[in-house]
DNA sequence: GTAGATGCAAAGTATTTGCGACAAG
DNA sequence: CTTGTCGCAAATACTTTGCATCTAC
């Protein structure tokens, strides 16, 4: 929320090209959860000679040095979101694939519990709920 | 834990061919989360002339017929559960890939109410929890 | 026969990589 | 120069599919 992706970069010593400039804009500008394609498509608009190869790369890039985190949502591609200090999940709209964002720290807590019970140090996880929209009476 | 594979498939109308009857057995016979090449490697010990097409049809037929479930965990192959009558879900441990699962019946409550204050009815989940062993002194 | 199942190879996706060209220090 | 990055096309990994054949009713 604070910072840009290019100053995370700046921070964590990652060198900017211009590729990763248009790409690290492109993904600070949207909330949405993008996949390579959306990226690759958008970036294209910007500079149509950036290869979909350099929007592998660099995602890749960008997520070892955590800078974004990778989803990879039931049945199909992975996508991206530029990391948020908060350490939230998602709520998946199984009709219209609308991802909800939300943190429950009961939940985050619980699950550090679990880990710990098995003798584990929780590192990562991920917890994604599939839901259909009630209707509302 | 109650039924084989194979007795799920009668109780579903699933038709049994000899095919799916070693591709059954294979699952019922494991614990683990099989992946499609694991599947296929012990199905061609047992007959050989099975095909990796007829493997992955068979899953996916499995899956959606509410027989087996589907994992995607991350960084790759789709991997296959037989279905439990429990609802447990999975701790990974980063280091060996060994993983242990676990039922919770708090955090299952938990994430209902988190859907429900969303407005959805919780259709399915996916928690997985990635750990690393405590050394135990 | 008819409908569904299978084997095979080919086609599809999503992603990665080899390599020569290019860019920056 | 040297190191790292890029674009391109080829390669890879996993999964699905078209089609002719086979099977079971």
């Amino acid at each position: 929320m604070s910072e840009t992706i290019e100053q995370k970069c700046e921070a964590k010593g990652v060198k900017l090209t211009d590729q990763r400039k248009v790409i690290a804009r492109v993904m600070s500008g949207h909330n949405e959860h993008l996949d390579v394609d959306d990226l690759y498509s958008r970036v294209s608009k910007i500079d149509s000679k950036i290869s979909i190869a350099t929007v592998y790369r660099t995602v890749k890039l960008f997520e070892e040095s955590g800078i974004v985190t990778k989803h990879e949502f039931k049945g199909g591609k992975a996508r991206y979101e530029k990391l948020m200090k908060d350490d939230h999940d998602h709520l998946i709209d199984i009709k219209s694939g609308e991802i909800i964002e939300f943190v429950d720290d009961e939940i985050e807590e619980l699950q550090k519990k679990i880990a710990a019970k098995y003798g584990y140090e929780l590192v990562d996880h991920k917890l994604e709920l599939y839901g259909k929209k009630k209707n509302h009476k």
